[in-house]
DNA sequence: ACCGCGAATGTTATATTATAACATAACGTT
DNA sequence: AACGTTATGTTATAATATAACATTCGCGGT
């Protein structure tokens, strides 16, 4: 499990953090949007786009699946959420400035995604794309496993 | 695109590789099984798995979902195919003995998907789960974007 | 050859994930 | 206000995948 003192505190910074952004680049941060990330954030791991539905649907009134998917695809594009293929999930991004060089540690006993960075990773995986003549446009890199924390555990 | 002179002769020698294998482990490679390693072979590139649906019921008749997932988990867990989870699609695997240090180059142009191996990349990604205490299993690993063959073309 | 067991397949139904297509509203610029 | 663009609402359905239970098949033991 991830360990936060304040778990609304990350909640609150990565939404300061979305609104710093989508300002810088002129984008539209919008209520829905905004309610989509933070219902994403509502926890540290990953979260289904049902999921996320189910919850605005308790609070505000008659939201569909496009309107979900729609914020999703926007948060994604923007580099605020990832979506973690294995699992048809997302997870809130906790580098949003620098997120291209990122792998998760997909825990299959406690469900926890970790957001790794690492640069030696990186350069290995464009020099390979580069030796086969691919231009590389988006890396999916996702490791399940057991994470340190259940190892202990068990 | 992929080039092979006689493309029947990648998928015989997918399905006589696919007999030994099961031969020597005591697998019970049904026709079932076969025929659907045969369809995921049909090309080189990605299969959905409601065409390999189709394209059996067109011949025998009434074969339902569960019927070819069941043949593709069967053929995935044994290292026969592998589920491309950024494309939810799957793909014969051309080297079934040693499929542990893979990777895919997916060309969004084209539609192909190159399995590449290359253990400076496994050797990289296990240094990095093992930093972080972490117990690998599985590795997905896909690379999307454009392959040389396009490249060239544009 | 027959039995019995576990593995594989058949069958029905449904869950889960995601998008197409078109209508309406909100937003910023002129 | 008029306009174009972007976002959202709405309806419907497509695409992907599995649960649950019934039946059959293949094989080892007798």
């Amino acid at each position: 499990m991830h360990n936060c003192d304040q778990h609304s505190d990350c909640v609150e910074e990565a939404l300061r953090r979305a609104d710093n952004i989508c300002a810088e680049r002129g984008l539209r941060f919008t209520q829905q949007r905004r309610k989509v990330l933070e219902l994403v954030w509502e926890s540290h791991g990953p979260v289904k786009a049902y999921d996320i539905l189910d919850r605005l649907d308790s609070r505000i009134a008659a939201i569909k699946p496009p309107t979900v998917y729609r914020a999703l695809d926007f948060l994604a594009e923007n580099g605020l959420v990832h979506r973690l293929d294995s699992l048809k999930a997302f997870i809130g991004c906790s580098h949003p400035l620098k997120h291209r060089e990122c792998y998760f540690l997909i825990c299959t006993d406690c469900g926890e995604a970790k957001e790794c960075c690492n640069s030696e990773l990186a350069d290995v995986i464009n020099e390979t794309s580069h030796n086969n003549g691919f231009r590389a446009e988006h890396t999916t890199l996702e490791i399940t496993g057991e994470c340190r924390d259940c190892r202990d555990t068990h």
